[in-house]
DNA sequence: GTCTATACACCGATAGAC
DNA sequence: GTCTATCGGTGTATAGAC
């Protein structure tokens, strides 16, 4: 053989790449079969024909797989939205702020095991690593609902915003927090996307996890218009400057 | 349930009913250290000493020992709630909403694991009765919140409501909805209800399963704040009895 | 790299003696 | 009512043959 170096190892490499592959999609159908607390070795063995141990050669433990799964969902729902924010709507009346909504309440109701996976019990026995990939996802989708949410809003504007009062030490804290935008928020603006973000999780979530079964088939159009309120509620709050374009109509 | 009057018991029968007091009072141990996924009858047997086998005796199967344990949570949760919506607040600048709603965010803090059980990912393998005991407290719980929410208002007001135009067909279900509270809501009353309930869930909900922990110790005023903007804007779309028309912004 | 075999823990549930 | 014994299943992880 020519010595000259095609490099065997990146076969190798690539040929572990599709194993590695395959077993997150065998584990990921898993779990949308049976839900994350179900997940095991043997299970994702047994549905693609191999033994457990044979993929202990690609993942020291569960925790590794689930790691890998974990920030896996956190990448596709962050997808999802910044997709849906990109994206023109269909209908003008529909702010991008909403479609961008609709995208995570969307993917939630299409995976809800992934989405149990990321917001519901956390896993017996797991612990996550800090300061994982799942931030990066956390910081992505918080930077399209910064912009979706605040563009268009001079920064003394936002500092302006009517919240209550917020105590030195809270304003303080979220003035130190890293950015997740392209510059950092003031404090009032932080605290509306917070609560926010707590709104809109919070109606996915009664919905996803079944505490909502009541409402039947009217929920997608009950979130839409607790988005829309949302919205007008945070841009209420934030006052109008001469410079800026009037927003209420 | 509380131990009002009831019919004399055979010694038998308060021999039986101490037990099961015994052994879900472990149970609620077992779960509050090691999780709601982690319950056993075999742990709950080992801290108490007994077999297995006895506890069957109590329990036909693990399923009626989770029911009970549900069941407990969500009238101890309705219970907190119901408690603090009819305790006059120290500082009376709080509403009691607010007060209500902390209580709910308290006993979620408090009992984390329990707050789990009721609104984390189901237990692998337990299917809930159909029309159980926990629609009692939910009900009770709504019924609280109603009305914190809208007394004071007419139902002619409420029926006003500023929510965008909801559709026939969720108007008609809405309507149809038998009442939590003393007498029907209007449809839009409704809405904003659901709305809020998401919104308060959804930030308990976060910080229970550790979605906040970068805001540290600031989640109870960023609630606070929170609940009162909730508020607010609640009652901002009920019209005045005097001035009935719509804002526009 | 993949296999068999194994060790050791856990679980729900049942049968039958006392 | 409680016990021992047992069945059949789950899981993580390791050792060693090929």
């Amino acid at each position: 053989m020519p010595a000259a170096a095609a490099p065997p190892l990146t076969l190798r490499q690539r040929r572990r790449a599709v194993a590695t592959r395959e077993i997150v999609e065998a584990a990921e159908r898993h779990i949308a079969g049976n839900g994350p607390a179900a997940l095991s070795l043997r299970a994702v063995a047994r549905s693609l024909g191999m033994t457990v141990q044979a993929l202990y050669h690609y993942f020291p433990n569960r925790d590794a797989l689930v790691t890998v799964l974990i920030t896996k969902a956190y990448d596709d729902l962050a997808d999802a939205v910044q997709r849906a924010a990109g994206t023109a709507p269909d209908d003008p009346s529909i702010p991008p702020f909403v479609t961008a909504a609709e995208a995570y309440r969307g993917w939630a109701i299409a995976h809800p095991e992934l989405f149990q996976l990321l917001y519901g019990t956390p896993l017996r026995d797991y612990a996550a690593p800090a300061e994982g990939p799942t931030t990066h996802a956390m910081r992505r989708m918080s930077a399209v609902f910064q912009r979706l949410l605040f563009s268009g809003f001079t920064e003394s504007q936002l500092a302006a915003a009517d919240t209550r009062t917020l105590s030195p030490a809270l304003r303080a804290h979220l003035e130190a927090l890293p950015p997740d935008g392209t510059s950092a928020l003031p404090a009032p603006a932080t605290v509306l996307m917070l609560s926010g973000w707590g709104h809109m999780h919070g109606l996915v979530v009664l919905e996803v996890f079944g505490h909502t079964s009541f409402m039947a088939g009217h929920t997608a159009e009950i979130f839409r218009t607790a988005m829309r309120d949302l919205l007008a509620d945070i841009h209420r709050r934030i006052p109008d400057t001469a410079t800026a374009a009037g927003r209420a109509g």
